[in-house]
DNA sequence: TCCTCTCCTTGCTT
DNA sequence: AAAGCAAGGAGAG
């Protein structure tokens, strides 16, 4: 079959975008296509010269296109974001080595539950926790041979509970990502809705799940929840505030708001910026 | 109230 | 082979 063209007009490296530590579950296959799970679809991709080539099942590439759009938030202008930016001598490093790197619109919940499994582990490892929790509790769908699975449902997560969780390697986060499960199950979070509330409530609302301390809320708000000022410190980007700012020991609280003023209110742009220059920088 | 320290699963690396 | 490290958070003191 042939693929379907998205054409896009904005710069994008899929690498970077799918495989750099914003999303977990993208496997790489060679030549440049990329296969995961978007809106119930198993979907593969590759970038071409003026667009996004897509085959996608059991919907066809077209019925999606629209959510593809939306996932590689498509509606963000990033070369005038990257002008916002560009008076940051960093930043501007990361941008001209990485200038097709894109934050994304995830799932509130996946990525409540792919960040609460980040703490204390590694992109890697958190990868294989979420597919196999994915593999074992999710819906199985098919792009021709391939087989991939849906993220399980907080109901799902729910009835599995912590020992089963831990049974399939969460560690020390099973009890957490089991509570959560309960929290939005229950209906006494409604994760999906907080990305229509404003920045501070939404992650007040964050922090009051198990597991969820400032930085993992700052990643969800960033990477599902449409707010591109919120500044997750991980190690990465705390080793690049010390070493390229000399910006050291201060509050969570006192680094975004450092973040805000320096970078402004695409902040969470520059901080993937530099995450993912810091992290790859041997 | 705020700060600091330790512990927590797993698995790969040195 | 023991220790360090990985997109941290909770609880104790």
């Amino acid at each position: 079959m042939t693929p379907y063209r998205l054409r896009v007009d904005q710069p994008i490296d899929l690498e970077a975008a799918l495989c750099g530590g914003q999303a977990f579950r993208w496997v790489q296959e060679g030549d440049g296509w990329f296969i995961g799970v978007l809106d119930n679809n198993v979907v593969r991709l590759r970038a071409v010269k003026d667009g996004v080539e897509v085959e996608s099942a059991p919907d066809g590439p077209e019925a999606l296109a629209l959510a593809l759009a939306d996932y590689l938030r498509l509606d963000d202008d990033l070369p005038a974001i990257h002008r916002g930016l560009s008076a940051d001598a960093q930043v501007s490093a990361a941008i001209r080595k990485y200038p097709g790197l894109r934050l994304l619109r995830q799932d509130p919940w996946e990525c409540l539950v792919s960040f609460i499994c980040s703490s204390n582990s590694s992109i890697r490892q958190i990868g294989r926790t979420l597919e196999r929790m994915a593999h074992a509790y999710g819906e199985s769908r098919r792009l021709g041979a391939l087989e991939r699975h849906t993220f399980p449902s907080p109901e799902r997560l729910a009835s599995v509970g912590e020992t089963g969780l831990r049974a399939l390697g969460a560690g020390f986060r099973a009890e957490y990502i089991a509570a959560a499960a309960q929290m939005v199950a229950s209906g006494g979070l409604d994760v999906a809705g907080l990305r229509l509330r404003p920045y501070n409530e939404a992650r007040a609302a964050l922090l009051g799940v198990p597991g969820v301390g400032p930085k993992v809320a700052e990643c969800v708000l960033l990477f599902s929840m449409d707010k591109l000022d919120a500044f997750p410190v991980d190690r990465w980007v705390r080793r690049a505030l010390e070493e390229w700012y000399g910006v050291r020991r201060l509050k969570p609280p006192e680094l975004r708001a450092w973040a805000l003023e320096r970078f402004g209110p695409y902040a969470g742009y520059a901080n993937q910026y530099l995450f993912h220059h810091r992290r790859l920088a041997v």
